[in-house]
DNA sequence: TTTTGAGTTGTTCGA
DNA sequence: GTCGAACAACTCAAA
């Protein structure tokens, strides 16, 4: 029996696999391959948030390939070298992948593909992680999309694909193969900051159909009235398991359809054809992680500040739902969806910062980090990107917080130095009288910070900075 | 080719 | 306190 290599590297799962399935199909004993290889990922490699779940998904991964009798070979190093190694080494004459859409990566997989090819190894790509592939969907024109409505009704007129079957025989390849321990590939950081990370998501131990299956169960019904609530855990909280292919958009629209029909679901639905249209956008503008795709702005009149990108980043703002936020974020590896929109905004609009700087901030610090869905809903709050908001649109954070975070239960499970602040001021600690603050034990500008703008000024600012481009 | 209707997530102002 | 209009025009996508 012949050999074929099931390269692993954003499908960790064994279930809805079709690379997998495929090489099975063909009559191949499998041996299933993961390289840690940052360096070949381009300008957009894994940051450390993501490197602490890659981590943990790998453990994840690896138990599920014992449970059908396959091993997980790991390695680490130059990609090229070492798929080469192990071709040589186990004599493959095959190798297996699913597809990845980062145009990095693209252009990557197309030389490996070249060289594979040429030593003879019979290549084969496959789709794990869209419903369809950008390039099948377009417009009447046959252009691509750029707009999410029209988009999601093209989506509409297919037929969704099932999940793929898991072969019921898989036939492992027996021979011994040199593969290091997953400590060796040092995804944990080495000081270790992932406590908060860690009981967040307990995600030793959840795997990702059942944190699904929990979701679905519990929150389904009311998602559609509590998501935007950032205090409450009424969102999925999948982005990770799908940045990584624990979990394929296959698999999450298959489960909804055994849920009671109503708001709920269809609301879920449509953020997964949300991202379904990220990477639509993504494919098609391949620039759009660097570039707006609205090329107007790249003479937009940014005013970068060190400082400023600073103190958001630490969540020291002095507007509590930003920096309750910014929190959530270090601390957990993850932000709200709503609350995401909020900090962006702020950074974008009130401090005047690029939108490329709190991209690379939240690739860096997030969990699900994901360049199509980032670079989407980075552009989305310039206001340069496909469908994008209207440049008079302005997050007004103490509104914001008012409406969603009522009770101000989230800011004071992340900003505890305000909670004994009462509701009324728990979003303008500034306009509390010093008595309030007093009894609160707050001391503005020594235990929490002065607000860092104005927001009538960084609103008519923003306002200003976005007229300029009228025009041109 | 031209026309037409529509477009994730808000805020502010004035009646 | 509540409500509707204004915010600005433009581009997209389909008819």
């Amino acid at each position: 029996m012949e050999t074929a290599i099931v390269w692993f590297r954003r499908d960790l799962r064994v279930e809805d696999n079709p690379a997998l399935a495929a090489a099975v199909e063909s009559g191949f004993s499998i041996l299933p391959v993961f390289v840690w290889a940052p360096e070949d990922e381009g300008k957009w490699a894994p940051g450390s948030a993501s490197k602490w779940w890659l981590h943990h998904a790998l453990i994840r991964l690896r138990k599920q390939l014992q449970q059908r009798g396959l091993s997980l070979l790991l390695r680490k190093g130059h990609l090229q070298q070492e798929l080469d190694s192990i071709i040589e080494s186990s004599a493959a004459k095959a190798i297996f992948w699913n597809r990845r859409y980062e145009p990095d990566i693209i252009r990557r997989d197309a030389q490996l593909k070249e060289h594979f090819k040429e030593s003879g190894l019979k290549v084969s790509s496959h789709n794990s992680a869209l419903l369809f592939e950008p390039w099948t969907v377009a417009t009447g024109e046959g252009k691509a999309y750029k707009v999410f409505t029209p988009f999601s009704k093209a989506l509409a007129r297919n037929q969704t694909p099932e999940p793929v079957a898991i072969p019921a025989r898989i036939q492992p390849f027996e021979a011994r193969t040199h593969s290091v321990e997953l400590e060796a590939l040092n995804l944990l950081p080495k000081i270790p900051w992932t406590s908060g990370i860690q009981t967040f998501w307990a995600a030793d131990s959840q795997s990702a159909k059942d944190w699904l299956e929990g979701f679905l169960d519990e929150s389904l019904v009311r998602y559609h009235s509590r998501r935007d609530i950032p205090g409450e855990l009424s969102t999925s909280r999948l982005s990770p398991y799908l940045a990584w292919g624990e979990l394929g958009p296959r698999q999450v629209r298959a489960a909804l359809q055994n849920c009671a029909a109503g708001k709920g679901r269809e609301t879920f639905d449509r953020e997964v054809l949300w991202r379904e249209f990220a990477y639509h956008v993504l494919y098609n503008f391949p620039k759009t992680p660097e570039q707006p795709l609205q090329s107007r702005f790249n003479e937009f009149p940014w005013k970068p500040d060190s400082e400023l990108l600073r103190r958001w980043q630490k969540g020291l703002t002095g507007y509590p739902i930003v920096d309750a936020g910014m929190r959530q974020l270090w601390q957990t590896g993850w932000m709200h969806n709503r609350i995401r929109m909020v900090v962006a905004s702020f950074l974008v609009k009130h401090l005047l910062q690029p939108w490329q700087q709190g991209a690379a901030w939240f690739w860096d610090t997030l969990v699900d980090a994901d360049l199509a869905s980032n670079t989407l809903g980075w552009q989305w709050a310039g206001g340069c990107g496909a469908d994008a908001a209207p440049y008079f649109r302005i997050f007004n954070p103490i509104l914001q917080g008012e409406k969603f975070d009522s009770n101000g239960y989230y800011v004071r499970h992340y900003l505890p130095e305000l909670h004994r602040l009462p509701d009324n001021y728990i979003h303008k600690p500034w306009e509390a009288p010093a008595q309030v603050l007093e009894n609160a034990g707050i001391n503005l500008g020594e235990s929490y910070p002065m607000p860092v703008v104005d927001l009538k000024a960084g609103r008519d600012r923003a306002l200003k900075a976005w007229e300029e481009l009228k025009g041109s």
